[in-house]
DNA sequence: GTGCTCAATTATGTATACAATTAAAACACT
DNA sequence: AGTGTTTTAATTGTATACATAATTGAGCAC
């Protein structure tokens, strides 16, 4: 009944815990790399039929997912891939188009060499990713990029608002990218690399910006969401009969 | 173990789900009323009969206050209210600083009558608790206030994120909190308002900063952590004895 | 009296059983 | 055949039981 009144004396480390859940990793990585679709249906027993684990560890990381955009909870009926639509992912990229600039500045401020050869060694791996044509591991990686541009920055706070909507962009990529004009990462993460290694803030920012709008006006938002497709299609053929 | 793949229809309300936790909204507005402290112990069993649930409601209730910073989660020991450290807090405001200005510009250009009029209504609430000496729920409304704005802004994704940091503050608040000088608050609210009625986008944005540096301002991170106030003051008792 | 060890207790981690709800199938009826 | 209704199956919501780990406190040695 009494709430024991007992104080600790070392605090966090934020989602440590949801870390070693193997659904909330699974699925988060699974769709990270475009490997389940946004929409799909995700059943309580299936999920823990896959992970080896009962329904309780399954609705934690459901949850967790939930809480982080990438899976929509409706109650009674279950859980899904989230499916955002075109709003949330124009707001997605206008937040991130207000942080990560900030972010690459003071990445560029605080950089030191570790920081830079880990960031050149990713370069690479995103590199050979894109060679392999591993398309989904090409994509998390380039997502992993930004998410460690933003924890060069020393704001973990910031970071961490910034890895929740790197991963959300990978569902609205997958749901409203047109172009193939995929290759420009590969050129803007280095030049990005060369100005905060030389710490020049102010041109480290100026790049992030423009990738930022280079990626989001690489987005259609014009015909009706990918999940109406199928229902339309299906009345147009309906029609034509 | 396949998992099926149908697309649902229409999507969310982020946490609409956990919203109908009774433990998370006990909990979550006790902590905003500061009438728990940082560090305090939450039994499962304890949160279970206050609820009148059982332990899987209460976990998943305190799995989500975990993810929000307001409670922290560890392996094996259970869960206790946050204990923001200085740097915690000094991160928490400076996001603040960096997203709630833009948001008051965003506000100003967007408010309509209606919401001018809710957030007078608003401020008159957050006077009437102080007039009452309610210190807690005075400083939940003052909360409040800046994620009304940030909703006025029309940003979702954003919004979000500062009701997060909002939310924290209190913790923050409840720690680090200094002077007497709550009665800025008042004045500065209501400022703000009146820039945001007559659009003046610029004012609102130097406003809503000002008062944040103000508020950040008076925190003091000098001594050591709260938490060890106690033991301290034990300390003390013992070498004067 | 102080510090250590180990049992007893308490609390958390996970699985499972059962209830409630929703979705699907079978059936009756027009 | 097509539509509306009832029955059946499948899925989620919640509580509880048991396993496992942490904490407390008693007893003992020093």
């Amino acid at each position: 009944m009494s709430i024991t009144h007992k104080k600790t004396e070392f605090p966090q480390s934020t989602r440590a815990d949801v870390l070693q859940n193997p659904v909330f990793v699974g699925i988060e990585q699974a769709i990270l790399e475009q490997r389940i679709p946004p929409g799909m249906r995700l059943a309580e027993n299936d999920l823990g039929d896959v992970y080896g684990v009962s329904r309780t560890i399954v609705r934690a990381g459901l949850q967790a997912l939930s809480q982080a955009h990438l899976v929509t909870l409706r109650p009674n009926r279950g859980a899904s891939v989230a499916n955002p639509s075109p709003r949330e992912a124009r707001e997605v990229f206008e937040a991130r188009e207000l942080l990560e600039p900030r972010s690459a500045r003071e990445a560029a401020l605080n950089a030191k060499p570790k920081d830079i050869a880990d960031l050149r060694l990713h370069a690479l791996a995103e590199h050979e990713a894109m060679q392999e044509n591993a398309s989904g591991r090409a994509l998390r990686l380039s997502g992993l990029f930004h998410v460690k541009i933003a924890e060069i920055a020393n704001q973990k706070t910031i970071a961490e608002f910034i890895e929740s909507l790197v991963s959300r962009s990978s569902l609205i990529i997958a749901l409203y990218w047109t172009k193939s004009s995929t290759r420009c990462d590969e050129g803007c993460h280095n030049a990005l690399i060369d100005a905060i290694e030389r710490h020049d803030a102010d041109e480290a920012e100026d790049l992030m910006r423009s990738h930022l709008v280079d990626i989001h006006s690489a987005l259609s938002f014009g015909v009706a969401d990918k999940e109406h497709k199928t229902l339309k299609d299906m009345l147009g053929i309906d029609l034509s009969n």
